[in-house]
DNA sequence: CCGGATCCCTTCTGATACTG
DNA sequence: CAGTATCAGAAGGGATCCGG
């Protein structure tokens, strides 16, 4: 039987990356973490995101536990995300990484284009 | 043009998930921050990994100047990994990730099997 | 506005055999 | 022991249309 998917590895430190293992769930949790937004206010704020992959990351990082789903009633459906507590004890974490890559990206484009 | 692989996106914390995107990465730094070791101690080390993630995940950190390649001249081609100066300050971030997947693995598991 | 359902292509991974 | 080459299957992700 292959190792399909995401299973549970035995290292800590995998079981965490799957939770943000996807195309644009970094994105997500870094504009999360800086304060709770609508579906559409998400997809607007992250170009080249697809409806699709939007619905599905949110709901994998709802299902984690990692963030929740609030509706507000309103005339039409009116759909809030939020970190949740456990989310916030990861984030700290996800902004000390974010803060690496930054550093990242100033060691690697330095090769200038244009 | 589709936004191919992990183009590098504004965010920088995609910038830093993408040096550990890969089936086996995680588990690989993980057992390298640890202590050096040769090609077949981490094979043997990561149950289940093939010959071939193996070196290429290997390459990849090498080539994102994560880890660096020690190849001691011997008889039969013998070959050391180990962080470099540059994977030693990413080590910290995930070594705290770590820490956090632990208590995620406690809180998720808990769902007992056998 | 929010989300579900398809179709399809690309990439990742695993299995295996082979070279130095 | 370290690493390459090839093949095939599985998963991820994009485009798009549909419904509440």
């Amino acid at each position: 039987m292959p190792v399909s998917k995401k299973e549970i590895s035995p290292c800590p430190l995998d079981a965490a990356l799957s939770i943000v293992d996807g195309r644009w769930k970094g994105t997500i949790l870094w504009r999360l973490s800086q304060q709770p937004m609508r579906t559409s206010e998400l997809r607007r704020s992250i170009p080249g995101i697809t409806e699709r992959m939007l619905i599905r990351h949110l709901q994998d990082l709802v299902r984690d536990g990692i963030i929740e789903r609030i509706e507000e009633l309103a005339t039409p459906t009116r759909v809030r995300y939020q970190l949740t507590a456990y989310g916030l004890t990861l984030a700290p974490h996800l902004e000390a990484l974010c803060a690496w890559g930054r550093i990242h990206l100033e060691r690697t484009k330095p090769v200038n284009q244009k």
